[in-house]
RNA sequence: GUGGUUGUAGCUCAAUGGCAGAGCGCCUCCCUGUGAAGGAGGAUGUUGUGGGUUCAAGUCCCACCAACCACCCCA
């Protein structure tokens, strides 16, 4: 049946749902703004070359590659970061450092789709380059905090960590400690046993680790910058998949939602990759689809979905008239919708009208016109009156 | 990438291998200048796609496509 159809792990985002989406990115870069950071667009597509070898045997399966026009080896962006490691290597003369941006756009992934993972997918991205503070690091955990604060997210606690803790330990035995919260103590134990480690053992000592002198420095910076002490939190067993993290690495989560909707951290070694000196870099990242499944309804419906107000079309003798009503009342600001059918019976436009979940309906006939008047039609309280038309628009503006 | 479940009308789902159905929604009318209610009628479709078995396939077999679930990984 499905003749047509979204190619495998994409999808369609429904108006609703991007009305929904661009309320959620514009409070986004408010707070962007507010701390300091500028807006960079990178390309979509790359060089495949720029993206090869950057993301680990299983990433690099991942990668969408293909020949374009001219021969050229292209690959869809993998991530945000890596497109903003060769901009840094490609301006480095022209860029003042520390450079703080932020950047939302379409990442792809070749991966197999499940409920929540699509191949296309909207990072929400943001790093400052060039600068290795303990200040750096705690404001972008600021912006995170305050990002989560404008959302209205309830019950979020940004886990914090540094992955130098872990120095000492096997690459291997990290990643299996990361999955406590997942797959519970035993199932850790009984893991880390498995690579000859004395897993008990292990696990005791991590989770009884302090945090470095470097995250006390954080939490104390964070406590500057006004972000409640409930808002973070050390977590000993943190790790995030250990590749280009060197420092600091934070995780946000709700209570009630399994998985993280914001991760990042420290990574001081890659961002230089192209060039041949090293560039400090920290930054976070949210997954905006994860990121609105929490975000609280009433943040989101600030958007009026529906129009507030349809002008039907008495007849098509009227239409001129009507078009000037319908023109006078979208010119005041008021979300309006004028009905596109003259020849439609006012019954279809009244049920188009409540189907659509417009708040009132215009009704403009010979009576009216030949009165100067209009009927405003409440379809939410099911009443209407007949108004002169100067006082039209205190009608409307009252709601 | 590995393993599993599923795919029938716009939506939710029926149909011991034997003429493809229901509810909701949709369209028309009752309706005079008025939507949510009610009444009368109407259309839903190459059963995901392509092969195979069979007198006969929505149903059994194979492949492909897609969705979902558990891994892997992640956002």
């Amino acid at each position: 049946m499905k003749k047509v159809q979204t190619l495998k792990g994409f999808r369609d985002i429904d108006p609703e749902e991007a009305l929904k989406r661009g309320r959620a990115v514009s409070l986004l870069k408010s707070v962007f703004k507010s701390y300091g950071f500028a807006p960079l667009e990178t390309p979509t597509l790359e060089y495949a070359s720029v993206l090869e070898g950057k993301y680990g045997e299983e990433g690099e399966k991942l990668i969408y590659k293909f020949k374009d026009r001219g021969g050229r080896d292209a690959a869809l962006r993998y991530d945000l970061t890596v497109p903003l490691a060769r901009y840094i290597a490609q301006n480095k003369g022209k860029i003042i450092f520390p450079f703080k941006r932020y950047q939302i756009g379409s990442v792809f992934r070749a991966d197999k789709p499940q409920a929540g993972r699509y191949r296309e997918f909207t990072q929400v991205d943001i790093d400052t380059i060039g600068t290795d503070t303990a200040l750096a690091d705690a404001e972008i955990l600021a912006v995170i905090s305050s990002c989560l604060e404008i959302l209205g997210v309830k019950n979020f606690k940004i886990l914090v960590n540094d992955r130098n803790l872990f120095n000492e330990l096997p690459k291997k035995a990290v990643l299996i400690l990361d999955k406590l919260d997942k797959i519970g103590e035993p199932a850790v134990i009984e893991e880390l046993n498995k690579t000859n480690l004395e897993g008990g053992e292990i696990l005791k000592n991590a989770q009884s680790q302090k945090p470095t002198p470097r995250l006390v420095e954080i939490f104390a910076l964070l406590k500057s910058f006004g972000i409640p002490k409930t808002n973070f939190g050390f977590n000993p067993l943190l790790a995030r998949g250990l590749d280009y993290y060197t420092g600091m690495v934070y995780e946000a989560v709700v209570e009630g939602t399994p998985g993280s909707i914001s991760g990042g951290g420290r990574y001081n070694n890659m961002i230089g990759i192209f060039g041949k000196e090293k560039i400090p870099a920290v930054g976070g990242s949210f997954g905006l689809d994860r990121l609105t499944d929490v975000v609280p309804k009433e943040t989101l419906a600030e958007i009026p979905f529906r129009p507030q107000v349809l002008v039907t079309i008495f007849s098509k003798e009227l239409l001129a008239p009507t078009i000037e009503l319908f023109d006078q009342v979208q010119g005041t600001g008021v979300e309006a919708e004028l009905y596109l059918d003259p020849e439609a019976k006012l019954d279809k436009q009244l049920k188009y009208a409540d189907k659509k979940g417009a708040r009132y309906a215009l009704i403009l006939g010979p009576e009216e016109v030949k009165n100067n008047r209009v009927t405003v039609k409440d379809l939410r309280k099911r009443t209407q009156e007949t108004i002169d038309r100067e006082s039209l628009f205190t009608t409307l503006k009252k709601h």
